[in-house]
DNA sequence: TATTGTTATACTCTATAACTATA
DNA sequence: TATAGTTATAGAGTATAACAATA
């Protein structure tokens, strides 16, 4: 074999364990909100909503368009566990967590910390070697991608 | 903090960093590919068409529907990357790479084992020891993952 | 004029279901 | 009857563009 495939085959057989490891993280994720039916969208949000956030921050954090958390606002709102309340500027829109909305926020941090293969699967020592890899692997990006063309 | 919070939150960290650098390896193989004027469906499936494939198999290989590779398969065959054989068994068609399609898949892989951050940005030491921790996470799942709910 | 949230729409990726031609 | 490939369609997830209200 040529020194150039195997080069490929190795950056292959990295990607394919990272793709698949996010994949599986994702999965997992969903699974533990899926018992309190929430889908994972939904989730990611009211974890985000630690205090009450204009619709447009959110979508910040969320690395999303303002448009998608219109849809996630209503879909938290129909479930009782955010309230859109009107800003000081009156153009704006804060999400509260309701309380129910609250305690969802408890359930679902709780079952991370308690289920999530992240933890059971690796050992402290496993991901602390774990992390500045993937640190050293993302070096270079800023939350959006620059110029991902010309890298 | 409570220690429940501490857990979520390493939890989140190394879930953030996985999907992220998962994401880095996604683009970085689309910049790669795309100086080929070649989407990264298509240049996955080129890859994997180490000789002709009947489209079934290569449904397998890429893990989808056998309805996806015939989108797949014409794309080829409009850049004259491929060509659809008969088989034998007259149901079966095999893709098969024309002379244009094996130097691009040259190219592909030459590219990569060239210009990937998964060779550039680790080192050999640094991909040996990240491997064996991904393999842990995805541990337990096999292709198909089996019951993802019931985890 | 610029910004917030909303709406309508569109796009990407992929699957499901139904069809045909073989076997 | 079962399988290979095709077609039409649908769905998830997300963005773009235009709009009303407000600044």
């Amino acid at each position: 074999m040529t020194s150039a495939a195997e080069g490929f085959d190795q950056a292959r057989r990295v990607a394919q364990l990272l793709i698949g490891a996010a994949e599986c993280a994702k999965a997992d994720f969903a699974a533990i909100v899926g018992e309190l039916d929430l889908p994972p969208n939904l989730a990611r949000a009211v974890v985000a909503l630690d205090e009450p956030t204009p619709m447009r921050d959110l979508a910040d954090r969320l690395v999303c368009d303002r448009s998608y958390v219109t849809g996630i606002a209503d879909g938290l709102e129909q479930r009782g566990l955010v309230e859109r309340v009107p800003g000081v500027d009156r153009r704006i829109k804060l999400l509260s967590l309701t309380a129910r909305g609250r305690d969802v926020r408890e359930r679902v941090m709780a079952g991370v910390a308690g289920g999530s293969v992240l933890l059971t699967r690796l050992t402290p020592e496993q991901r602390a070697t774990l992390e500045p890899l993937l640190e050293a692997l993302v070096q270079g990006q800023r939350t959006a991608l620059p110029d991902a063309a010309a890298s």
